[in-house]
DNA sequence: TTATAGCAGGACGTAGCGTCCAGTAATCTG
DNA sequence: CAGATTACTGGACGCTACGTCCTGCTATAA
């Protein structure tokens, strides 16, 4: 299939990404730079530019590389078994070294339009879209009414979780994967009278 | 008061704040460097760095010293209404050169330990306790039971608008406040019989 | 007046940035 | 095999900000 030319070295690709997640263990995050990366890779700093734009990058895919084994949702026939086990899950997967990774992108992100661009659309929208589509087949056995948002609930979760992460406001547990647990399965509980009865207080209250 | 010794000039100090909100404005956070700062407020770096640790710090006063005017909230006797203004304004004030401000700084923070703290207890936490006083006092006029944990319900709150602030996974409007006030409400309208049901579920379901 | 503390201006070595070049190595096409 | 093409090495480049230091001057309190 690749046109003519030397290939792309696979060695040099895993050494870059080993390089990097070693420097971030052993010195943290803003310790790593390009140059070190190529360093101690025992690669052309070129190399490490023709390949990634920034350490950012780097990182991420490390993390993509790790994280490709991600084993899909197992749905049941109960939607308050199956939550709970999604979400601690996904709280389980981000503590420890991968915590630190993680927030260490979200911040680059902050600062780096174009990396923020790849963050949000290969890493972010893709954790929020399995999550919706978790539970929109649990809408469709009838689990959850149609009048709630599934977006809306995503965002909640995510939004405590990096939130924890980020603000260092509480442990990241199995008490915290439970609490928000349960207050979601309050919110997923359809009673449609109280909902719709809410919404139209609050578009008569904003006229 | 202040002992023997030339006092700190007010003058610089206003200089450096100024000059820094400025660049941001102009270049953005990231171009923001403590040189530059000292260049354009045309004040020695030694006393950028006499008095701030790093670009953060300075930021963090130039923005405290900005939301020095908080109103603060006004209760009435409806919670749905007191609690739909107050998220409003959250929200409000988290949008445009603010918001710009504030993922820079929760960006810094990540980055910069000794900075993370100062952050983390002289604002993040300051914004999570003045929310969780607001709902005690509906809690002391008898409009939430006793038993919906109000600093899950604010972690909720605030992880949703920094998610939505650091994803970019929406606009950060009107709607997007309503939303989120009227999944608080059903949080709040403690239905006691189910909530105990759920937490005894949960601690069944971890043995 | 004297001690004390803040400020200006500039110099310092360090380090990473991002780019460029010349030379070598590996692979595809004809 | 020969040539074209692409990748990797190794080093060099100017640039910029870092954080610290020093000298001399300035403003206040005791």
């Amino acid at each position: 299939m690749s046109g003519p030319g030397r290939p792309r070295s696979e060695a040099a690709r895993r050494a870059v990404l080993l390089a990097a997640l070693e420097i971030v263990g052993e010195s943290g995050y803003p310790a790593l730079t390009m140059e070190g990366i190529a360093r101690r890779a025992a690669v052309s700093k070129q190399t490490v530019y023709r390949w990634w734009p920034s350490k950012a990058a780097v990182v991420l895919e490390a993390l993509n590389e790790g994280a490709a084994e991600i084993a899909p949702t197992p749905d049941g026939e109960d939607l308050a078994a199956d939550l709970r086990a999604f979400l601690w899950r996904s709280v389980h997967g981000a503590r420890g070294r991968t915590a630190r990774l993680l927030v260490a992108l979200m911040a680059e992100a902050q600062l780096d339009p174009a990396f923020a661009r790849s963050f949000q659309s290969s890493f972010l929208a893709q954790r929020r879209a399995v999550m919706v589509e978790f539970l929109e087949r649990a809408r469709a056995r009838g689990e959850i009414g149609p009048d709630v948002d599934l977006e809306l609930i995503a965002e909640l979760f995510f939004g405590a979780l990096w939130y924890r992460l980020l603000a260092a406001s509480g442990p990241i547990d199995r008490n915290f994967a439970d609490e928000l647990t349960d207050a979601l399965l309050e919110l997923l509980a359809d009673r449609s009278e109280h909902a719709s009865g809410s919404e139209i207080e609050s578009i008569l209250r904003r006229s």
